[in-house]
DNA sequence: GTCTATATTTGGATAGAC
DNA sequence: GTCTATCCAAATATAGAC
């Protein structure tokens, strides 16, 4: 009994299995590197160290350090993608809200690298690939559309919460990244928020 | 008639005067450098280039490149300190908040890189010297009675007060970094702010 | 105070053998 | 796909002449 797929075809797909393996090995190595050392700190030699390899043989799995960059950037927009999948909802638009912010502050202090490279340009001269970036704006309409989800369809309105979660979060990894003094402070931004909002729409009727 | 000076101190001070204003030469070509290339893009061989010297010569002025940059973080403190002073001051503590948040976020927008290096630890190792530091930690204090001269005297409010004005500033550095899609909302913010803790106030007595 | 010379390390990237 | 060999540029920093 021969099999129905050609020898060379499995011999492919083994090697793109590994391959993808293999890359995806660097990738884990290379998140550890960026948290251990810091966003910029990054660099091939070490990966190559670090995954017992050259530095050289890099360059089969990515074109340049920008590459693995850009990789990154999607992995973690992926990561991000995934994880809002989780968060439970609700209709009481507060503990949607509630649940929103501290899924993203938390997200932010498990990994400051990342939060830079998510959400700061902190990179001189890197800009994620178009299909990296389409993750990023998938990751965006999602925020916007939970959003919508419980009332808040206004676009000013959405540019204030993303401000006052954005600050929560960087105010959190710059002046207590192991402890929680900004997460605290979550039930009370959302309630200025909400009652801000629903207020102005009050007066405008 | 001679001199009451003896000849010796003039040439020191003479020297000390040209010392100082070299050094203040150099820091604003690192100013110029860091803005155009990034805070970490920071090189000794560029700024040697820029200031027309071979790079081993600065070390006559800064013993390291985080001399450098502590040089840079205690001269930024010192710009904001400066410009703090210069706040209209007002009864109406919605327009202190007001001034005060356009204030920071302006000075957030207006140098990106002098951003990060204040309030962001975006430069792995670098921590700066007591003495600036300090200079630093006297920043927060003026914004913090700034704050609770106009009523706002808890530590918490404080601490969301900084959270929404760095979550503008870095929303606009991140998104919209030569336009004011985020200063816009200042007023909104401001308004949202006061409201909220205004009303907690009431609810308390 | 500035230079030349130099040490030393590190960086990203390419060519070509196997 | 991984290696050796290599390039080339850049980095911070020190020693010592002038």
């Amino acid at each position: 009994m021969t099999s129905a797929i050609p020898t060379d075809t499995v011999r492919r797909d083994r090697r793109h299995v590994r391959h993808e393996a293999t890359k995806h090995e660097i990738l884990d190595a290379a998140w550890k590197m960026v948290r251990a050392d810091g966003l910029n700190g990054l660099s091939l030699r070490a990966l190559g160290r670090a995954v017992d390899m050259e530095p050289q043989s890099l360059y089969t799995y990515f074109a340049s350090k920008h590459a693995v960059y850009d990789h990154l950037f999607a992995d973690g927009n992926r990561q991000l993608l995934t994880r809002f999948e989780r968060i439970e909802v609700s209709d009481d638009p507060s503990q949607v809200l509630s649940a929103l912010a501290r899924f993203f502050v938390s997200f932010a202090a498990e990994d400051r690298a990342r939060y830079e490279l998510l959400f700061m340009r902190t990179i001189p001269d890197f800009e994620p690939s178009p299909e990296s970036y389409a993750i990023a704006v998938e990751v965006f309409a999602r925020g916007r559309s939970a959003l919508a989800a419980v009332g808040f369809g206004d676009d000013a309105d959405f540019d204030l919460w993303t401000a006052l979660v954005a600050g929560l979060a960087s105010q959190q990894l710059a002046n207590d990244p192991d402890g929680s003094r900004y997460i605290r402070l979550i039930d009370d931004a959302v309630a200025m928020f909400t009652e801000h909002v629903f207020g102005k729409r009050v007066g405008k009727i």
